[in-house]
DNA sequence: TTTAAATACGATTAAATTAATCGTATTTAG
DNA sequence: CTAAATACGATTAATTTAATCGTATTTAAA
């Protein structure tokens, strides 16, 4: 229960080896899904979402690859597991609201309570806590 | 991401109906799973869980059903989620240990750190902060 | 200018997990 | 007795997650 899924967990290992790699060097996701032993078509796709969105950089091309970017460091792990998931709660009525028991369920607020001291704590983490 | 499974849902339903209805009243199984919406066998085989491990008194025969125990919501969080899902934790690598990558993974340290995080933040947490 | 080694990305399939149901036994109040 | 509960192992269904495939595009370098 509350597992971070594979892709997260490659996404980490991913964004650590790039880190350690320093912010000039680009990496192939060859050499990481070898490295980890992570299937190579599924880091690729990870790797290309966090592009989109600038955690990283592509580079295409022979001898093309992923590298770091300046600030990725900085990112709050929620904004992080959000890129790969999507919206990050205990439940998922907070979000889409087409659950029929809405009325009648009573553990609602409680449950909303415990979601904002989930996200408390990974607002407050960043993505260098992990990838240092 | 990190979603609770329907499992925990529907037992915190239970517990806080249960709580509701006072420590010497006997609920079925059939009247909160009509009343929630709720399959009913799967609720029963939860609460024979609960039951188990003396969360909950289960009453057989006719009229039976389930009642709240007295200490039940001083229970933390933590120790519920266990009783229901096992080892609570965003990886498995720290219960069982016959992942291959043990040794090249380079994320275990920061995400065990993360992971006492949230078992702190669960062990805060009473079951009484979620049924009242 | 051709080739090889990359990324890009939609589509599909496979695997694993979770949820729900079924069947049968046992218990007990009335 | 009987009806209405719980007990519980076994099975099936549904959903979610993980992995793979195929094809297009990009680019450095021979």
């Amino acid at each position: 229960m509350l597992k971070i899924t594979r892709r997260v967990e490659y996404a980490l290992i991913a964004m650590r080896h790039l880190q350690n790699e320093g912010e000039d060097k680009t990496v192939s996701v060859k050499e990481i899904s070898d490295k980890y032993c992570i299937p190579r078509e599924l880091l690729a796709k990870i790797l290309q979402k966090l592009g989109k969105h600038n955690i990283v950089i592509s580079v295409r091309g022979s001898s093309g690859g992923y590298k770091i970017t300046k600030n990725s460091n900085n990112i709050k792990m929620t904004n992080f597991f959000e890129i790969l998931e999507g919206p990050l709660g205990l439940m998922d009525c907070y979000f889409e609201s087409n659950c029929e028991q809405l009325n009648n369920c009573n553990i609602r607020i409680p449950i909303n309570r415990i979601n904002d001291n989930i996200r408390d704590m990974f607002n407050k983490l960043k993505l260098s806590d992990i990838t240092y």
